[in-house]
DNA sequence: GTGAAAGCGCTAACAC
DNA sequence: GTGTTAGCGCTTTCAC
């Protein structure tokens, strides 16, 4: 599969084209200023060789790479996907490529990544959540690139933030179940450990109970996977003690477990035991019964750090430095 | 955010610890050829100044980025991530990064990728599934790196190949249903185009009814997006009609959205309608009735096509340039 | 509208 | 063990 000849380069293009590199540059990033007659021939001798421009020699001359970084929890989990699409779509316009890394939750890969990425010279960075080390922040203060955190709404970003304050949003939702179902709503979290939106959901829950006096006994208070099997373990431990009257879940997926192990023993949702989940996944609305939930503007999100982004390579001031993207909550079947 | 000081390059150590530029590179990467003293005198220098090194400008001089590329129908699929993870996590073992992009089950934003890919001169390609265009393969041909076709099992592949047969495993499964079941099968299968595993396992089905003897109508084949909701469409058309005994669904996406919107009906699954899906998700174990189906070894998919491409880039002769890694169907309450 | 010269920061191949 | 010399293929700057 080896080639003895080498992939032309600009010079062999400006050789068969009788003119200098610079104008076989130009017709590949700015025809415009190329007189028509020149235009052709170097189009013509550019696709007679089969030309693929050579982006690593023209990102160490340019000192750009046109590459956003991103760096994400879990590959595993399609939430990230909804982000990734719009910030990488919306990037995409100026001809920008996303590069993504996973941390598999663990704050050294984070920094491992982090330091991979500058190494290749990425323009930017976007961070999930605001978790970060001291050591790993350091290292993107000094890069001077610009650097989003996004996801969990972070109130001193270290450079942008956008998201969705996922303390808020899980307060305000427990606020109503305690209005609907009184003070017995116990909370099965997912793995709280370098997850910061899992403690969040877990703190604006806690708040949300303390507002209306209730502290609630540790039985309630449970860590799972998220997984389907996480909720049916959760749902599990539950039953053990006094069961609550409903259940906040960190996530539809672990909600959705719930609901499935509450329905196979026999236990009615939401009539003996009210179940609400978190994301608003696809799930959420076809599981019967269909899932109270959180909804959070992923693809939006995405999108906006894109345009921060973009705006902040081409030295454009960013108009807004912490943006709150919101959220809603869907009442559906479940509670 | 702008640092007036540019970062720090390999001279600068070199001269701040007495030494030449290619020390310097050494201690960076093969540290048993420099002697205690020098090491210990450059390292210092290296902390001290944070150094980090530019693999933009390693990869122009040596020829090699590290990367290998993964080209994905889409990012929202889950079943993606497994693949993805095993690929990333293997070729993370010898230093190398994956980068993906999405075509959007568009081969010709497919051809944008790899072509896109090709200039930013990563070491090797992953694709996924077989359906390029004659351009794109031709661009990967005379690009003189490895390929790898994974997912569906490619007979004829371009270099290399690693996967399932979606017709063969689609064809067992509903060989299977018909002896249970009989010939009234229906197929709702996922948007076609750009697809072939969905086509593979549509051309499963209608094999397993040519070899039974039996000529499905129009009205059992249903073609719907891969969503749940796509499962909800396919369920009504079929009732429109006389409804058959038996759903292969493409997905377990679409068949969880089949058995909730059976359930919703009254329909009991198995009992009036059996349902089978395909890829063995998280939720067919936990949907209740929980769903017979068909696994792929997604994961280890991943890392055999990892593998390999180490292989070819270490210019080692690759054992197999075809492994087919099987699939086995498993059967649960739903069918 | 076009071209010449001088690097971008690193590594390969060879010397010492 | 360590250093020297040439690039890698492109862009930048400035000249014409």
């Amino acid at each position: 599969m080896l080639t003895t000849r080498l992939r032309p380069r600009l010079a062999d293009i400006a050789r068969a084209a009788g003119v200098s590199t610079m104008t076989v540059a130009r017709v590949l990033r700015e025809p415009a200023k190329v007189s028509a007659k020149t235009l052709a021939t170097v189009r013509k001798a550019l696709d007679a060789t089969g030309y693929v421009p050579d982006l690593v020699a023209r990102s160490l001359a340019s000192q750009r790479t046109g590459v956003v970084a991103m760096v994400v929890p879990s590959l595993a989990s399609s939430l990230i996907a909804e982000v990734t699409q719009g910030l990488s779509q919306t990037l995409a316009r100026h001809g920008r490529q996303v590069m993504i890394g996973a941390s598999n939750y663990s704050a050294d890969e984070e920094e491992a990544l982090v330091r991979n990425f500058l190494s290749r010279r990425v323009d930017a960075i976007y961070l999930t959540g605001t978790s970060q080390t001291k050591a790993c922040l350091d290292l993107l203060a000094r890069a001077g690139i610009p650097v989003v955190q996004g996801g969990n709404y972070a109130d001193t970003p270290l450079d942008m933030a956008v998201g969705t304050s996922n303390f808020e949003s899980s307060r305000d939702l427990v606020m109503h179940l305690v209005r609907r179902y009184g003070g017995s709503i116990a909370n099965i979290c997912g793995t709280i450990a370098g997850n910061d939106r899992a403690r969040d959901r877990r703190r604006g829950y806690l708040a949300a109970l303390r507002s209306a006096g209730i502290t609630p006994p540790d039985t309630w208070l449970i860590e799972v996977p998220i997984t389907m099997d996480g909720g049916k373990t959760g749902i599990a431990r539950l039953l053990e003690y006094d069961p609550p009257r409903a259940v906040f879940c960190g996530s539809d997926v672990i909600a959705a477990g719930a609901v499935f192990a509450c329905l196979r023993q026999g236990i009615r949702v939401p009539d003996d035991m009210a179940i609400a989940g978190y994301d608003d996944l696809d799930i959420a609305a076809h599981l019967s019964p269909s899932l109270t939930t959180v909804r959070v503007p992923r693809f939006d999100i995405g999108v906006r750090a894109a345009e921060m982004i973009d705006a902040a390579i081409g030295g454009r001031p960013v108009a807004q430095l912490r943006v709150d993207m919101g959220f809603s909550i869907v009442w559906r079947e479940s509670a």
